[in-house]
DNA sequence: TCAACTGTAACTATACTTGTTACAGTTATG
DNA sequence: CATAACTGTAACAAGTATAGTTACAGTTGA
């Protein structure tokens, strides 16, 4: 495994949590849906906690919940809240300062990345939890 | 260094040529202005080939120069040359089929995935290589 | 013929992500 | 109040992608 799949673990959770309501989920549950280990879910669960998604508790009979209605979570504030990177790396190495294009590609690059990064968040910014369930549900109900 | 940073460079050596205009550029060159290796060039060069963005000639002042002018080269055809992956990365591990989300949670992020990546598509597609050899003049003017 | 290029394979170093185990801290429940 | 059931998090192993580097075969102009 390379590329960084937290947003799809993500929503994977989020769209479980859901479903539950108001109900705690345990992330041993979650981890059986996703296929995973709690471990790696908790992870996930606790970026999307301090990103104002979800809510945990812990203790027996703890787990975790929404914070908000699936209408009220977005697909940008769930990309947000794992940060899964840019569209596109800049240099690491910076560029020769002797050459015209060396000293300005680094900025010129950076504007060219904002802009994309604002691109993607208005795409995920269409989309809400609440619609990801009714896709989900479609899904099922076209395949049964 | 971690991610990949290809359409960076591809962007920047593609800068570099249309300033040569019909002359060879010779990869030790832009590697000096990239500040990286001759060879990491010549293999973000052979992509860029296969595209049909450049074409490159062997032997003695050999070297590299683009086939289309600024004007006719889109950032999109580079970013798909270079081909940086997605977005997002799908779950590698299959959802649990016992579970109405873990069974369809695949094909509604893949749908997402590809909104996305045509959300990105179409804001590259605003620019062309000749309109970051202008930012760079511009951002050169600035400095100066 | 030779020097100067490109194309490409092979290897190393680095770094990131995931999966896993382990354990401290918290809390409902009998 | 003791215990079992959770979460949170640290620590480590394994797998994998990228960048950098060396080496060398093939091509070509002088």
């Amino acid at each position: 495994m390379a590329a960084n799949s937290q947003f799809a673990m993500a929503v994977h959770i989020l769209t479980l949590l859901a479903r539950k309501g108001d109900q705690n989920l345990k992330s041993d549950a979650i981890a059986h849906s996703v296929n995973t280990n709690p471990v790696v879910i908790r992870r996930v669960l606790g970026q999307l906690g301090h990103a104002g998604l979800v809510a945990s508790q812990t203790g027996a009979s703890g787990g975790t919940r929404l914070v908000r209605t699936p209408e009220n979570i977005c697909l940008v504030d769930v990309y947000k809240a794992v940060s899964c990177g840019e569209v596109f790396a800049l240099p690491t190495r910076p560029a020769s300062q002797d050459c015209p294009v060396g000293r300005n590609i680094e900025s010129v690059l950076c504007n060219l990345q904002k802009a994309i990064d604002r691109s993607v968040a208005e795409k995920l910014g269409e989309f809400t939890l609440a619609r990801v369930l009714e896709m989900i549900d479609t899904e099922d109900a076209v395949a049964a």
